[in-house]
DNA sequence: TGTACATCAGTGAACGCGCGTTCACTGATGTAC
DNA sequence: TGTACATCAGTGAACGCGCGTTCACTGATGTAC
């Protein structure tokens, strides 16, 4: 049956992205073209057509998910707010997000990262990474305060052990605190280094 | 040529786990226990008498990877320091060696998660995290610099971009910025979220 | 508005090889006497 | 100290199936006239 009623080809497209999302985050790295194809609802071979390889699928997932990182980065950020640091505070509430959303999207990158044979989705992770240095960088705040800031967004996404933690009040807490952190203060000036 | 002279049999395992270990960071999913053995020097089927399966030897490494980690970061709790946070330090020093060292071996871990096809991995790094978070809480600092400072070094070793980066110093700054953060001061009152 | 046709999304069977696992066997090491 | 034996670390060939990829084919959809 090619060309099932109502759905385009992009719509197929998605449907499978989506699908070996949350397949790969289901069984891992054990994730084949057969599951995937069977929870997209689709044949193999169909998968085949959108993604000519495995190699493809992944990578085209892998950008997928930088891509949605980043545009739920910029929703997060609130039209009104206009101080300094507005990124810095979306960036932080949308890492929180994922540790309340346990396996969201996040922790799929280094996975997929190794997913693929080539090496080139760990380049992909590295440019998306050097991307936020920079923008966070422009988002004027004192340059260590964004780097703590951006390192602990970062240990709370990545931390499993937040995930499925029944107590989520020290994780608010600590968003609470990144954010705080985000507008001047004297905590800035008692954080710089002694000689900085 | 069993049992190969001056290598006793723990030899031979921890000779298997080193070269489990590089050939998956090298390789990643596609690393086999061909490749594996080959780099260990041993037939497949001697590496299959260690570790009956390929399951078996993945879960050995991540213990492995757990148990060197908790190693280093006691071996770098200083002697001489009994000052509160003392633990807390340490911890920090052994996360920033490893985006010093690019893939010493955290970031295997949410790789062998998920390389394991059996999900006993993730159970692992799951005790093994809350674990972390008990001795971290008994360090003596305050509950909310502990979070930041332990949410900050998870990111500071979990941030791929810090690796193959030139330029050290930012990393370097935020590590000193840590380490000052475990000793008492006006910092600790000034993060204190707002009613806290 | 109908008809003819090219396109291309999607099917499903078949292939083939890579990789985990099994198994019969070897011979050095450690121990009992 | 030497001898006999059990143990067990390690070998290497063979198996078999799971999985990525190929390929010949189908039939809706969109377009030209």
């Amino acid at each position: 049956m090619p060309r099932v009623a109502g759905r385009t080809p992009e719509d197929t497209r998605r449907v499978l992205l989506d699908a070996a999302g949350s397949c790969i985050r289901a069984r891992g790295t054990s994730a084949t073209l057969d599951h995937i194809a069977k929870e997209a609802g689709v044949s193999k071979g169909g998968l085949l057509h959108h993604f000519a390889t495995k190699d493809d699928l992944v990578r085209a997932l892998a950008q997928d998910l930088f891509d949605r990182f980043r545009a739920d980065v910029l929703a997060a950020a609130d039209l009104d707010d206009v101080a300094p640091g507005r990124l810095t505070r979306a960036y932080v509430r949308v890492s929180a997000e994922f540790s309340h959303d346990p396996g969201k999207f996040r922790d799929l990158v280094p996975l997929l990262s190794h997913l693929a044979t080539v090496p080139e989705i760990t380049e992909l992770a590295r440019e998306d990474t050097l991307r936020w240095h920079d923008d966070l960088a422009a988002d004027g705040l004192p340059p260590h305060v964004t780097a703590l800031i951006t390192a602990a967004a970062d240990g709370i996404s990545a931390m499993p052990a937040w995930h499925h933690h029944p107590d989520r009040k020290p994780l608010t807490d600590l968003e609470a605190l990144l954010i705080g952190l985000t507008t001047p203060g004297p905590a800035w000036d008692h954080l710089a280094p002694p000689r900085g």
